[in-house]
DNA sequence: AAGCTGACTATGG
DNA sequence: GCCATAGCCAGCT
């Protein structure tokens, strides 16, 4: 297993409820930014995690659910992020800016 | 082995 | 503001 795609595993399941970051800031807290591809490519192989990955819960830097074809269905995604409380307008969410959870931000890797 | 693709992002026209 | 291009890197054909 990647070291790589356990941390974005760990990152994305530590997203609080509610909250939202984007496969960029991820990228760029595992220290590989410009690699957001390869976040996303870690959300695709997260059926290989034994956990389930709140992937719903991470979007592009738009705010938009381009990951929701990938789910189950492309309206589960946005169900499950209203369930949390996102308000989505259409496949965007609203107000992203202010639950956008920057894990370098919030994190410390020298914490915990 | 070489080329294509992709749940991205930034930059330029 | 939309379209095109480039950088990114792992997986698939």
């Amino acid at each position: 297993m990647s070291d790589f795609f356990s941390k974005v595993y760990e990152v994305v399941k530590l997203i609080p409820t509610g909250r939202i970051t984007s496969y960029g800031a991820i990228a760029k807290y595992l220290g590989t930014s410009g690699s957001a591809r390869m976040v996303g490519w870690a959300m695709n192989a997260s059926h290989s995690h034994s956990e389930f990955v709140p992937a719903h819960r991470v979007v592009n830097r738009n705010g938009l659910l381009t990951g929701k074809h990938h789910f189950d269905s492309p309206e589960a995604m946005k169900e499950l992020l209203e369930n949390e409380g996102i308000k989505l307008k259409g496949d965007q969410i609203v107000n992203f800016e202010a639950k956008f959870w920057d894990p370098s931000k919030e994190l410390d890797l020298n914490s915990n």
